[in-house]
DNA sequence: CGCTGTGAATGAATTCACAGCG
DNA sequence: CGCTGTGAATTCATTCACAGCG
């Protein structure tokens, strides 16, 4: 496990690849060669098989790569073996939201705190998991208190840089960023940026586009027929 | 404008061009060169004049661009100078949360519909815009009646792959899709996915190197303190 | 002169293709 | 034999550097 100077990139692929693992051990499937992996999630199996190099030799030759060994080393190398406490700043409609979300426990994340400066809320708790909601002049101390590690942003762009520098003066050094901004942070200190303004307006290009075939990902377009009639089985099933 | 084979990459760029346009012409700023831009927003400036090249010529040599007229540019090019019309899909947090999330409008989105299967749900109004809550059996019907052309796949990812089969069945182009699976869509349907999982497992694996300094955009660090200093102006002045 | 627009050079990511192991 | 792991080839993206225009 030399992890020098590995792409964002790949590891992004980690987590897809955890996801399919998981998939396929639900399914009771024990063994996958990269080429099967790739022919039944649309992936390459050449970019599967350089990716998984670059933290270890995990598979047999000849054979492939055991489903639940792989899923251990891909689990332990994105530290989701590790609990980490979550707290959300800007208890707003999306701050709140994501105080509900269940998806964050499957990675091992916890929400524990979300902050305003409103102090109609603040003192309130959220959802049904009860968070309490803080004075975000607090941050640092409920930091230090909670043990939080990750923080969320989810205020107005504004104010956003702004909210990112107390974060980073509480100490934390992962950020998962809403607000459309970009945001400058502190050697050390990871900001991952969700932005559906991109997000949108990229959909709004396309539409603008009068049909030039627009094509992403080659690689979903062809087998789509045969993706349909996979899924009219599925259903069939149920 | 040839529009060819542009890059996604590109055209995500142009929606932070355009946003920091917003902000100059805020300013009170006419006029701009690439180099200037490149400065202040901390981009390259032969990066911004090579997007924008492939749509034409719009500056000025010896001069730079004239910021409004680029912004008149860029939202023709990113087809903000007509409205769409989006239909959200799953009415649970993320889909109520979505509902009422002013950010859609500056870009001149208007959510219009939500679609749920739970009966509790389908004919209440969500949010202080009280947008309805249709059977999403109905989707077809009510896309076509109200003009709806964007979904928002906002559903557990067991069901969403359904569910965008049956949102292209209605017709629909463009998706907005917040389940954590890799959808497959039909040529001409273009899916946008936002994947909160792989955003957080890109924390966490960031969490877990023992600080091997992980850096992700190497513009971000150098002009940190640089950057804090403006920040601490700025709030000097409120 | 100072800037844009753009070929040419570099750098990064993906894919190919195969040696070599189980 | 069938697979992995990996150098080599290719494709794609960014950056450099400058000719040429206003």
């Amino acid at each position: 496990m030399k992890a020098e100077k590995v792409s964002e990139l790949t590891t992004n692929r980690l987590s897809v690849y955890l996801r399919c693992l998981n998939l396929l051990a639900e399914a009771g499937v024990k063994t996958i060669s990269s080429q099967a992996l790739a022919d039944q999630f649309n992936l390459n199996s050449a970019q599967i098989r350089k990716d998984l190099a670059y933290f270890g030799e995990f598979g047999v030759r000849g054979v492939g790569y055991d489903v639940d060994e792989l899923r251990r080393h891909l689990t332990k190398i994105l530290g989701l073996d590790r609990p980490h406490r979550v707290g959300i700043i800007g208890a707003g409609n999306l701050g709140t939201a994501l105080a509900n979300y269940t998806g964050f426990a499957a990675s091992n994340f916890t929400v524990v705190a979300l902050f305003d400066n409103d102090p109609q809320k603040i003192g309130q708790r959220i959802g049904q998991n009860q968070i309490p909601v803080y004075d975000v002049r607090d941050l640092a101390k409920v930091v230090r208190e909670k043990g939080i590690d990750v923080a969320v942003i989810a205020v107005p762009a504004r104010v956003a840089q702004r909210v990112l520098n107390q974060v980073m003066a509480a100490g934390i050094k992962a950020v998962l960023n809403f607000a459309p901004v970009r945001l400058h942070a502190r050697l050390g200190v990871k900001v991952k940026t969700v932005d559906l303004t991109i997000s949108l307006e990229s959909l709004s290009y396309f539409l603008a586009r009068p049909q030039v075939t627009c094509i992403t990902n080659p690689r979903s377009i062809l087998p789509y027929e045969e993706i349909a009639q996979r899924e009219e089985r599925e259903l069939a099933k149920e």
